[in-house]
DNA sequence: TCCTTTGCATTGCAGTTGCAACGTAAACGC
DNA sequence: GCGTTTACGTTGCAACTGCAATGCAAAGGA
């Protein structure tokens, strides 16, 4: 074998060069050159990587998903070993939601790519799978998280459809600056209190 | 005055035209030639009417917001003089998720301008005082709908921004293709009656 | 030692982009 | 008629794009 690098951590440097192009610019302005400058290598190296444009965008996808879970898992193992459900959804739903500058930029990200695939259908139909679980698992929560006594006053799948779709439209505004993230998180926590009944005052 | 012309309806065929191509590629692919090819001009008719690209975006974007505006007004008219708040709620809402392929295609085209504008900080804020207008009306009419001595259970305000944001996140989700048209109205549904106390039977 | 594989840089090319420049034809005031 | 203004169409250009091709150095195995 000759010489050895590691491909995962080129791969990884470069994606990331990507997303703050993407972050910054949009994805129009992702390109070979742009990408090969923000990394701060040559144009030829990003292409012994990648060897299309868009072999590099679905693997810059696929990194913005990772991030987003790594994210979720951390602060949820943050919270202990037997979260309520009701603290388990607030903490995944405001973990994904662009709080900080860090995730506001890897939402910009997200948010192009969303619209990038929407006119890629095969690219979309990855996600699904993915959105069905979580759909599947947030349901669960919801089931659980319910007062006693107070089991399907709503049904727990399209109520979950409608958290995750709170939660993705509160980011979007977010994103837009429509309102501050204190106002997001006020609505997240009305949200909650609907579904699961007013928190317990501690 | 020389041979006069309409400039608005030129304008219009021309972002009727680069709606297609953004509906169909994305606005990465909205070029003067591109556009011009599917309206059927001159790629030198597109530089008469718009000097420059971004002006044509700044009109498409402007025509994306009117179309929904219009169709909002047409749907809610339709509903008679004395709607009740619910009606008018889930009205206003339902006409703004993509649940038709128009829509779908109007859809994809917001999208596209919603992660246009997330890199173009000026232009998003142009948008702020519609959302926050629209913020207020529905929250008047939360207010309006909520069952007699259920006042304050919720604050109008948050559940405001909270039921826009079922919205925006449903629509994003059905342009995903994640599930269809009748999950996205079913969690609406049932987010309004969170909101609003279950419905009466008719 | 040579040879093959890998890592990376450079160059080149065909295609596309936004936009300026220039042309011309038609409509109107005079 | 003439000049001016508008409405285009055409051409050209510099900048950029993705990508192929080529070159070369280093690191092993034989």
């Amino acid at each position: 074998m000759p010489k050895r690098v590691d491909h995962r951590e080129r791969r990884a440097l470069i994606a990331d060069a990507l997303m703050r192009v993407a972050a910054e610019q949009g994805l129009e302005a992702v390109s070979l050159r742009h990408v090969a400058a923000a990394a701060g290598v040559s144009s030829g190296m990003v292409q012994h990587y990648f060897r299309t444009r868009d072999e590099m965008m679905t693997f810059a996808l696929a990194v913005v998903r990772e991030r987003n879970e790594a994210r979720v898992t951390r602060a949820v193992a943050a919270l202990g070993a037997t979260p309520t459900p009701r603290a388990l959804l607030r903490t995944m739903l405001a973990e994904l939601l662009p709080l900080d500058e860090e995730r506001r930029a890897d939402g910009r990200v997200a948010l192009a790519f969303l619209a990038y695939t929407a006119v890629r259908p095969a690219v979309a139909a990855a996600l699904h799978d993915e959105t069905a679980a979580l759909l599947g698992f947030i349901a669960g929560l919801i089931r659980a998280g319910q007062p006693a006594g107070a089991e399907g006053r709503v049904d727990a799948e399209r109520a979950a459809v409608g958290l995750l779709a709170v939660m993705e439209g509160l980011g979007i505004y977010l994103l837009g600056g429509h309102y501050p993230p204190e106002t997001a998180l006020a609505a997240l926590d009305t949200q909650l209190d609907l579904l699961l009944g007013p928190e317990q005052a501690a």
